[in-house]
DNA sequence: CGGCCCATTGACAGGCATCAAGTCCGGTGG
DNA sequence: CCACCGGACTTGATGCCTGTCAATGGGCCG
């Protein structure tokens, strides 16, 4: 399993690849390397003590995770597809944050990338109805997965997006089946999507009734 | 858990009271002011388009809540009882927290306090079983809330509560009879409450009891 | 080819949201 | 001082949602 601990100190923007399923980091460890993704998509994990699992967020090429916002991460970040990154010493990173807050007047803009999706889900998760949050758990994400063909690239596996939400995989697999009979997506592969009907999506998401 | 030391950043700065249910600052204004709380217990509130209202944290005596980390509040502050509160412009934010950094080395211990809370709600509220959700909140917060003769004032009402649980008011009044009836709590008046037995508290929230 | 993980589907039970009614409490105004 | 009122809490009954278990199929990789 890979460590951060044999990172360089300047590490130059030097990007790193991580396979499928690899950790950047865990949780508990010391705070000493910010990572900024690259490419591919990450997600942040957490283990409960009864042994459940937990997704609290999917992260995305340009997002900033692992911020010093504690003595210790958080959460684990783990490779969801393989992963390009680069990571920063704590202490150039900070550097780089008071330096855009002097020059752009912009302290925090690298600290949304982690702190909102976080937010975002645990909104997500307090809404009620199984389509509800699946419906926003794809508006707040859609955006950001890369696109193909007119389809978009969906690489999250349905246990992962589970985990995501507070639910079990069937309930997101039968969530998805409705989805699909409502004409509101399609899923031509495996991994591909299409929103056939994006007002509709919101309209779910919402909270208006079917 | 991250209990920060109680020092206000501006010394000059004037304390403002708010009364029970008044706003600090509303979802969507733009981020001029970080407000500092001096006394009292906040909320967080985010209201959905369906109507929804959820609650993403609960803010105590020290927090810092309002961070500019978006161009605009991410939610709507309430005091929950009547609040003593100094707000800062954003700019003199930023300076002490720079200073901050250059004489401690450390930058964002104060941001913790309103990302931290609201990433726990995230992980209270993906738990499974109202029980569970239930202790878990009251593990979180139990050590911020004040105490008296032994007894810990407990302001919050079970509305809120079930907000912040994503959950019905009417589960909350039953979960709490629960933990009565279990001997893990007591209540002897309305807004105090007693634990009895932690221990138990932490492994229901842990996940033990099915 | 075989093993493994993921996705899918069905059956079923249990948890909890919802509705409804009743009680208690504090606040307000007469 | 008391009557009134609204909000919060409590409790019961009911039905739906969805979590769980089980079995099957499909895709990927060694």
């Amino acid at each position: 399993m890979y460590r951060p601990a044999f990172v360089p100190i300047h590490p130059d923007a030097i990007e790193r690849p991580a396979g499928h399923g690899e950790a950047l980091f865990r949780e508990g460890d010391p705070c000493d390397y910010v990572f900024e993704l690259c490419g591919g998509i990450a997600r942040g994990v957490s283990f409960m003590a009864s042994g459940e699992r937990q997704i609290s967020a999917f992260f995305f090429p340009g997002d900033q995770i692992g911020l010093p916002v504690a003595e210790s991460y958080r959460f684990t970040a783990e490779a969801v597809t393989d992963v390009r990154y680069v990571c920063h010493s704590r202490a150039r990173w900070h550097e780089s944050l008071v330096r855009s807050w002097r020059e752009e007047g912009r302290l925090l803009p690298s600290i949304c990338a982690e702190q909102d999706p976080i937010f975002r889900r645990g909104i997500i998760i307090g809404r009620h109805g199984l389509l509800v949050r699946l419906c926003a758990f794809f508006i707040s994400v859609i955006d950001r997965l890369p696109e193909e063909d007119g389809m978009i690239v969906y690489p999250l596996s349905q246990v992962d997006v589970a985990a995501y939400l507070a639910t079990s995989p069937e309930s997101v697999c039968r969530g998805l089946r409705q989805l699909r009979e409502m004409r509101v997506i399609a899923a031509p592969e495996r991994e591909r999507m299409v929103v056939l009907d994006r007002a509709r999506l919101e309209a779910i998401a919402s909270g208006a009734h079917s």
